[in-house]
DNA sequence: TTGATATATTCCGTTATTGGAATATAATGT
DNA sequence: ACATTATATTCCAATAACGGAATATATCAA
């Protein structure tokens, strides 16, 4: 049938390359006008707003009338459901850093108790 | 034009929502034959194939040959750039968590000064 | 009112995605 | 060789997504 429905699901709203763009240039602005997104992403106009538009609908951001312009700022809380999910992943690799240092301490260990001893394995010498 | 080639993007890789679901569960074992999945998940087996396959071609899983079984295993790395992305807006979280905190401790250290003020507002009595 | 600027919407053509049914391939057992 | 099990692939139809051009709407200025 059809894919999942962009304009519902935050992960697909997010899939797009270019709302990450926007959705990045928003979060390192409290807001911003649309033609200051088309300016700085140089996308083209119909593009930014389709974009916005679709990220509006699914919440993400929020628009509000400034005279003739329509400004736009980031609903951050919006974007828990993917932290959320792909937090659920980040203990397998922060299990893999602290494998790394707590090899590396041992080996520290190892070489302040004799400090001319080869890197490579201890053994009974 | 087209939709971003879900096939080596992770963001659309795991825009669907079945292929979540096929990420979570390969995440709470270390294997799974595609069969499991197919019981498990309770998805037509084709469809799992399918999606099997995106997720491969995304590298997210990868598979190995088991007597006539496929087994597939979660490549966790693979899912870093999703997390490091989502990952620079935790903060904004985190910040409001810390606030309320800190209002509670503020509130608490107040009513452990004055125990029989009211909660609202310390003043000058 | 007319004109200019800012943004949104519509229309269109192309391509991708998904599910479902059927079929193909591969490995195993008899 | 043949049947069975496990999985992948192909074919199809429906739909949705995207980009681009053109157009519509809204606001402001003169």
């Amino acid at each position: 049938m059809a894919p999942t429905h962009t304009t519902t699901d935050v992960f697909s709203a997010i899939a797009e390359p270019r709302r990450r763009q926007i959705i990045d240039l928003l979060s390192r602005h409290r807001c911003l006008a649309v033609g200051t997104i088309v300016l700085t992403l140089g996308l083209p106009q119909p593009a930014v707003s389709k974009h916005l538009g679709v990220l509006r609908d699914v919440g993400i951001v929020s628009v509000s009338k400034h005279g003739q312009q329509r400004v736009y700022a980031l609903n951050h809380e919006q974007l828990r459901p993917v932290y959320d999910w792909i937090k659920t992943f980040d203990q397998y690799w922060n299990r893999q850093l602290d494998r790394i240092r707590e090899r590396a301490e041992r080996r520290a260990l190892a070489q302040s108790n004799s400090p001319e001893a080869p890197t490579r394995k201890k053994g009974t010498p």
